[in-house]
This record gives C-alpha cells, sequence and structure tokens, in this order.
DNA sequence: ACCTTTACTTTCAATTCGAAAGCAAATACA
DNA sequence: TGTATTTGCTTTCGAATTGAAAGTAAAGGT
C-alpha cells in the first residue's frame, strides 16, 4: 500500500508550519536521522531502532519521505531482497534542524539523553559550522 | 479539562526523539512560533493564526507547554477575561529549531512562503549569529 | 527441498484529531 | 442597570491516524 500524498497539504504559506506539515510527525526525522548518521540503511536496520517503529509506519513514512525526494531507494548491489535508503542533498539538508534539536536536548533534557549525543551537541557549541560540515560532508 | 500528562513519554535516549516526544506534533511548534514573534499571545490571538487551530486542540497544547514550562500564563493587566501568555527561556531556546525550519522551507519551498520569512531566512544566511540575537534579545 | 530472512501489507482496536456547539464569567454597550 | 457580546475555554462526536500483531511473497541460506 502507497502512502497516499493529499492535495492542499499546506495550512498556510508559513515556512514552519509548511516543513511540519510536510515532515512534522513522529518518525520522520529519526528515519532521517538514521540517514544522515549511518549513511544508508535498510528497511530493517530502520525497524530495529530503539524507538521501535511498527512496520505499517515505517513503510509508510518511508514512500512518503521518497515522494517527498528527501530520501531515495535503491537496489542493493548483491542482495535482490534488501533496498538501501540514503539521503538526497534535499534530506541531507535537514540535519541543521536535526543539530538544533540536540542542542536543545542537550541543554534542556540533559540527564535522560545518551552520551555519544551529549557530546556532539558539546562540539556543536563549540564550532557549529566545523562540526556540520563535518558531517554533511561525509563526517562521522 | 486539563492535558494530562503522561509517565512514560520518552521512547528512546535519543536527543531528538526526545524532542518530539515533547513538542513534535503539528501544533507546538507553531504556538511557540507565535509567542518569538508577537512575545505575548492572548487564547483569541493564537485562534486567530492563519492555521486556524482548533479551541479544544489549543487549548490542550498551552497546556502542555506550560507544564513543560516552554511558556508561561500570566494575568492581563486589566482585563480579568484575558490571559497572556509569554515564553520562557526554556522555550525561547526553541527559536534556533524554527529558524533552521525556516531556512530550510525556504532553499526548499521557496515559491510557497510569504515574504517576510524569505527576508529572514535570507538574513539568517547572511549572519545567522546577528540574526538570532536580535530576536532573542527581544528584537523584531 | 525447506527453513529463514526481508520488506513489506493487512487487520483492527485504541488513540488522537478537527469541527461544531455549548458555557460561564467578564466586559462592552445601551 | 440590564442585555448583548467577547473571551477562554470544555464537551461531543464522527473521522482520521496510530501501534501492535499477524500474514505474505519473493529471495536467500543450508
Amino acid at each position: 500500500m502507497k502512502a497516499k500524498i493529499k492535495k492542499n497539504i499546506f495550512r498556510s504559506d508559513c515556512p514552519i508550519s509548511s516543513a511540519l506539515d510536510l515532515f512534522g510527525d513522529k518518525w520522520s526525522l529519526l528515519i532521517i536521522r538514521d540517514l544522515v548518521y549511518f549513511g544508508e540503511r535498510t528497511f530493517k536496520d530502520f525497524s530495529s531502532a530503539a524507538e521501535k517503529i511498527s512496520s505499517a509506519r515505517l513503510a509508510d513514512r518511508l514512500c512518503k519521505l521518497e515522494s517527498l525526494e528527501l530520501l531515495i531507494k535503491s537496489n542493493h548491489p548483491t542482495n535482490k531482497k534488501v533496498y538501501l535508503y540514503s539521503l538526497t542533498p534535499k534530506g541531507m539538508d535537514l540535519f541543521p534542524v536535526i543539530a538544533e534539536y540536540v542542542k536543545w536536548s542537550n541543554t534542556y533534557l540533559n540527564d535522560h539523553i545518551a552520551e555519544p549525543a551529549k557530546e556532539f551537541a558539546q562540539n556543536l557549541e563549540k564550532d557549529r559550522e566545523r562540526t556540520l560540515n563535518q558531517f554533511m560532508k561525509r563526517g562521522n
């Protein structure tokens, strides 16, 4: 079943509400996150993430994100059963959004979040440009 | 009816998913947006925004955001019928997240978004630090 | 040959949502 | 002073979205 993209998705001409209309749900940014971090992922990889997305929801989101051209689906070089998902530049450009969420959470939810993320947040505070570029030009 | 804050809100120790667990819905950031932009707002003001939130949803979100201490509710100085909502520093610190959404939308949804937002996005590109500080220290 | 893995799809009950109406207290107006 | 209106909600309810679980088909492993 394909995710249907409905017309008139946008509630207004506000850039914030429009972005939220496209990928402002509880899962889309986490899929982007995994792709930023790992570069390439399979359906199973996404399913294995700590947040435990259901397969129905995952299939739906992957389809939506693909139709938004935030990610692309390609064949595995040797295994016909597996597909590889990766970010487009358009999707990769959401990384700064993600980075700001990380910074905010590091400040206000610090005792709840995982160590590696804290370190990343600290690097962002120290030298934002460098840290972002490091990632966006195949850092990590 | 109060918005009930349930235990175990967090799906994982990821800072991104945790932030989304708190205010990753389609309305919370728009409320924050209005407060960043206007400083103070009433229930009616929020209701009048272009996205047309329903009053049930607005009441629920205001309650949640207040219990998260992202905003505070106070009395109007002269009108007992009206309440004033404004941001705490914790809420104000979400402005960089919002700014990144604006930048992304300015790049990829440019022909859909409103003029003033485009200008703001351009300023962010030119001098991010200055533009953010301008707003966060009572600019606008 | 057959068992397993992968990438989904299907089903369905529960949660969340938006639209509309209702309401009480405060205020504006006559 | 009395009545209408405004404000900030709450209530109701049908519709849409979600998560959990089970099912499926094709490919791969053994």
